[in-house]
DNA sequence: AATGCGGGGTT
DNA sequence: AACCCAGCATT
């Protein structure tokens, strides 16, 4: 690829680094692959804001790989309880144990083992390998994408296989194989606080001379991205079903969204219902066969939005009379030990408006 | 090549 | 309401 001013970029972007980045954060420096390991994967899709504490507790209950690799699954998805895209916790308990058995926990060495590893991508790869080993890999992340459409004037979209490939190739041009940890963290950091998504510091940046975007007015226009995502909505109701200070919850297991974390007994209906209909609905017989119970009450609507489905969720408690009935595929637990599931935001934050995690249980 | 997967901050 | 965030796995 012949585009100019590839050499001012990278020359520029580290005398940025050296002279005016103070960005700081507790894994900026770290050496020791598991701790950039675990920071990586909790930083995916994540803000640096949103994970820092999640990365402080990590650290401090699991200190290295060995003790993670140790652990119960309920107990670290407890500690992920509310982080996000559960999948990269399960895959994270799997490169952990792979580490400790079949690499004694010896973290790997090379860009092809690292990327080998469940839940580790290109990204993830790279960004471990230059920063644990200095290896001559570049990061390609959102802060990446942005920074090299924008100085680049690149019209590509990012979202496709020809935009992943073409900025992959030209951010290994980019980078400095002697300094490769430097860089990448300068590229990213450079993208966090000065071409930012929105408002992007363009009367400061040293790079703005050399910026095409910025030399055209299309700051605000790069990069570009071509898939519109369809949210589809979807009504869950909650039956909380208590028996003498019991409760019946299950863990999701399904492919579908929340995988490994724990819900109430839930009907799902296509569209909104009434207490009365909900009670009288195939689903409720089919989940709930001859219970008798006294109805508590309906509690509001509570509304999450995901990135592709709007959940709207609402909580019916019944107190249960005469003997718990076994029902299949939930399990009875006292309310005391709900703190030891992890549940997603919807049900926590019922849980805490209600007080039935702190009063009743 | 397209799609699904959370939760939160910013504008 | 729309967009984005230290992306990845699956189909």
């Amino acid at each position: 690829m012949k585009r100019a001013g590839k050499a001012f970029f990278t020359e520029n972007l580290l005398i940025w680094n050296s002279e005016i980045n103070t960005r700081n954060m507790p894994w900026k420096g770290e050496k020791d692959p598991y701790r950039i390991w675990l920071s990586e994967i909790i930083l995916q899709q994540t803000r640096v804001e949103q994970g820092w504490p999640y990365y402080e507790r990590f650290i401090k209950a699991y200190p290295t790989v060995n003790h993670l690799a140790r652990a119960s699954d309920d107990e670290v998805f407890r500690h992920w309880q509310g982080l996000g895209y559960y999948n990269r916790c399960r895959n994270m308990l799997a490169a952990a144990r792979t580490i400790s058995k079949d690499y004694q926990g010896q973290f790997p060495h090379t860009y092809e083992s690292i990327l080998a590893l469940k839940g580790v991508g290109a990204y993830t790869a790279a960004a471990i390998a230059s920063f644990a080993y200095g290896l001559p890999h570049a990061v390609v992340d959102g802060n990446v994408y942005r920074v090299l459409a924008r100085y680049f004037g690149i019209q590509t979209p990012t979202d496709t296989t020809e935009g992943k490939k073409e900025f992959t190739l030209l951010a290994g041009e980019l980078l400095d194989k002697t300094q490769s940890a430097a860089y990448n963290q300068a590229i990213m950091d450079f993208g966090a606080v000065v071409c930012k998504p929105q408002q992007p510091a363009c009367s400061s940046c040293p790079l703005s001379t050399q910026c095409l975007a910025y030399q055209t007015g299309r700051v605000e226009q790069l990069p570009l991205k071509t898939k519109k995502i369809m949210i589809r909505q979807r009504f869950f109701y909650y039956i909380i079903l208590i028996y003498n200070k019991q409760v019946y919850i299950r863990k999701r297991k399904e492919k579908d969204i929340w995988q490994n974390l724990h819900e109430f007994i839930l009907l799902e209906q296509p569209c909104p219902v009434t207490q009365a209909e909900l009670l009288a609905s195939e689903g409720y017989r089919a989940a709930l066969p001859g219970v008798s119970f006294k109805v508590e009450g309906l509690s509001a609507p509570y509304k999450q939005q995901l990135t592709h489905q709007t959940i709207i969720a609402q909580f019916l408690t019944l107190r249960g009379k005469g003997r718990a009935p076994a029902l299949e595929g939930y399990q009875l637990v006292p309310q005391s030990m709900l703190n030891d599931y992890a549940f997603p935001k919807t049900i926590t934050s019922y849980l805490e408006k209600s007080a039935l995690g702190l009063t009743l249980f």
